[in-house]
Parts: structure tokens; sequence; C-alpha cells
DNA sequence: TAGTGGTCTAGACCACATA
DNA sequence: ATGTGGTCTAGACCACTAT
């Protein structure tokens, strides 16, 4: 099963660590072996050792710190569309948003959703409806699919046994861990069925952003569709 | 006017390799001298300078080809917002929209023009108004502001002479050059003044893209508000 | 064939964190 | 005091581009 001999060493080492990750030997939180006994275990120079992680930092699988050591990063979606929604609490700082679980079911995948999760046309899925809440104030409204046979035990979970963020109870109950998404962000003029969950007015602009979550293994895990308001959206980016 | 001794080599080398491409004594699309050559020169070992220059690609200030060099890159605007509107011709190919410029005055500098292009209250300042089309199809609705004393030599020139892109003629008419830029994304319900130049219903969602546009020597030079229709508008971003 | 950037090595010394 | 990552060196060899 193994790497092309023409690629760079450190090209081939960095792959060999993503699949430690992946395989859960080194966990998240943890530190790795130092550079010195990696370059041993591996029979390269430190300098080689050192590029690989490089790379692996740049692309946020890992952390560096002097001193310390290098460990590997927990996904923490910093990055994601959803920061960009100004949902401060009154006194301005920066919130989990409370949620709330309106409807859950076991359902024969829509084709779309089973086109996004890869998955046979009419395996089931659970379908998930979600309210997001600041201050009992609702920001955002969530669609979630899941592919069934991934995770069954989600399904027969309590809704109460099930917090604000739902990537940890994947990873308890479920062994899915959420290593990347792709997120897409479009506009639209908001329905009334939305609208009513939002209390604001049937076709003001809300932002939509779609979420394809991915495992370790690029395999898609969790679809959502997220609609809030745009007036509290503001997105910034650096230009080059 | 020097560098901290107590930063590493390579950043301070990085520092002195951005001064020659902002005095443009290193110039788009030019080739910079060897690896071996700078590590000469600054009497330092090339890994340093590869150090250094790896930075830069990273920032998107250089570009190296193996075997051939490497370059200074012009500065695209690749990464733009505006590249998520799918203004498409018919064909579906990408193109550069036609412009229209509406209206070009040079005015004292509103008090908040003032303060984001970092210039002095009152100072003079051209504010530019301009349509973007495709296929004679409004698609954009843009207001330009310029700081007038370093663009005075754009004020006399004929609308005729000024060509879809702005800033090549920045660059050879005022010897004002672009290098980076801060865009910020925000929606609105459309405006009646600008639905009727882009050709649709007042209150429809539109996406609002504000950028701020810096010289080498980060002085802002440009800030442009431009206004499109939120449906052409889709935004892909990865998360990790 | 000559010259460029790309990979890799082996080792020295520095700065920081922890005990 | 020890061990970690951070910086820097000097040189070898490879892969690609141009001539």
């Amino acid at each position: 099963m193994h790497a092309d001999d023409r690629l760079p060493r450190y090209q081939r080492l960095r792959d060999e660590m993503v699949a430690l990750v992946a395989a859960r030997h080194w966990r998240p939180g943890e530190a790795i072996p130092t550079e010195q006994a990696l370059a041993k275990s591996y029979d390269v120079a430190v300098g080689t050792v050192r590029k690989a992680v490089d790379l692996l930092v740049a692309e946020g699988l890992l952390e560096r710190f002097q001193g310390r050591g290098t460990f590997v990063r927990r996904a923490s979606f910093d990055s994601s569309l959803f920061r960009f929604f100004r949902f401060q609490t009154r006194q301005g700082e920066r919130r989990i948003p409370e949620s709330r679980i309106l409807r859950r079911e076991v359902v024969e995948a829509p084709s779309a959703v089973a086109a996004t999760l890869q998955i046979p046309n009419g395996a089931k899925v659970i379908q998930m409806s979600r309210l997001r809440l600041i201050d009992g104030v609702p920001m955002l409204a969530e669609e979630i699919w899941l592919p069934f046979d991934r995770f069954a035990a989600f399904a027969q979970l309590e809704l109460t046994e099930i917090g604000d963020l739902l990537y940890p109870v994947y990873e308890a109950q479920c062994n899915q861990v959420i290593a990347s998404a792709t997120e897409t962000l479009t506009v639209e003029a908001i329905g009334p069925l939305h609208a009513r969950l939002l209390r604001i007015e049937p076709g003001t602009p809300a932002v939509v952003i779609e979420r394809l979550a991915y495992g370790y293994d690029r395999q898609p895990l969790e679809w959502r569709r997220s609609r809030g308001p745009a007036s509290e959206f503001i997105y910034q980016a650096e230009i080059r």
C-alpha cells in the first residue's frame, strides 16, 4: 500500500504523519515525537523532518511551540464562515450559541443528499433541523444530514444528551472525527418558513452557508445548510 | 532607517527584498538574482536565502520556476471576492467586464473617505462612479475614491483614454502601483438608485464588496464600493 | 552543456519552557 | 540543567530549462 518513491522524502514523511493522525495513533492535543526522534526513526536528516512538519503546520494539522514541542491541533473551525456573523452577546463577547434540535428523523436520502454525501441512492440518512440562539434570540436555522450507517448511534441518543456542539458528540458516540470542511456562501431572500423561525420578515436578505464536512479519510461525513440574517454578516479577506 | 538586529537574518533579507520591489528596482515580471548570487551579495548561506524567498513566495510577491529563475509576480487579484460573481458570458467563459464611467469629479473628501484613505480632512479626492457590464448587461455598480494629490494626472485624462481596467492606468499615468488590498463583503437590500443602474427590483438582495487597495508602502491608494445582484454570487472556502 | 531552482544532509549554536 | 524547537551554515546531488 505504499507511496511513490519518486516523491520527495519530506512529502512521504508528511503523508505518513497524516496517516498516524488519521489512525488516531497521534491524537489531538498530544505532542508528537521530537524532531530528532523522528529523524532517527525515519532515517532522514532533521532538516527534512522540519520541512515535513512545516507543511503540516501550514496546513493546520500540527502546532509548534518553541521549547515545548509539536502538537496535534484540534480542528477548531476558527476560520469557518460562521465566524463572520456578528453574533455578539449584549456585552460584545463571542459565545457558542445555544442549540435547539427541532426535529430528528431517519429517512431515505433525497438524491441530492445522497450524491453530496457519496452514499447509494435511497440509503438511509439522519435528517435534523436545528435552531441556534444567542440570549434566546434565533440567529441561525440549520438543516443537517448524516449518513445513517456511520451515525446509527446518534439516532438513538436522547435529545437532552446532545449539547450545543455536535462534533464532540459525533466523536464520542459514533467515533467519527471531523477533520476538514468546505463551505459555500450564497444569499437569498428568506422564505416564509425560515423567516418565522428566525423571527424576521419574509423576503429579508439571508446568508446561506452550506458546509460539507469530511473525516481524515476524506469521506463526507456531514452536510449542513444554515441560514442567518444577512444584516448580521460581514466577511473580510486579504487580497494579493 | 534600519531593521532590528534581533530579527532572524531571513526576515531581514525578506524585508530588504520587499523594499527592492517597492522601490521598483526589481519590477513585476522580471527575474531576481539567483539564490547563489543573493547569498554572496548579502553574505548569508543559500539556505537562508531560500527561506526568505519561501516567505515571499507564500505571500505571493515572488514566483519560482525550477530551472528558469525566481520572478516578481504581477499583482493579479486572482483571489478577489469579485471572482465569486458568476458573471459568465453566454458561452460560460470568464471575461473582463466592460466598464462605463458614468461620472468623475474632484471634490472635498467626505470625512469617512478621508479617514479610510488616511488623508487630511477636507483634502481633495477624485470621485468616480462606474458601471461594469457583460454582454451589455449591468453586473456591478461601483463608486471609487482616489486621493487627488497622488492621482492628479488621472483627473485630466479623457474618459475615452481609460480602458476596462483601472490599475494599469494608475500605473502608467500616475506611477501608482497597487500591491495588495483588503476586501469586505456585506449584503443589503438594494436601494432604488442602484436598482435602476443594475436593472433589478428595489429591495432585491445585493452583495456589497468594499475594497481598500494599498501600494507597496502600505499607503491606501484607492477605495471602492461595488454592488452586484446577490443571485449571481457564490463564495467557497476550505475550512480546517 | 551550463545554469537555475529543488532536495537532502550533518552539524553548530541560540532561545525558550519546564522541572 | 535539560530538552525542545528556531536559526544558520556549507556543501552535495538531482531535475528542469534554455542554448
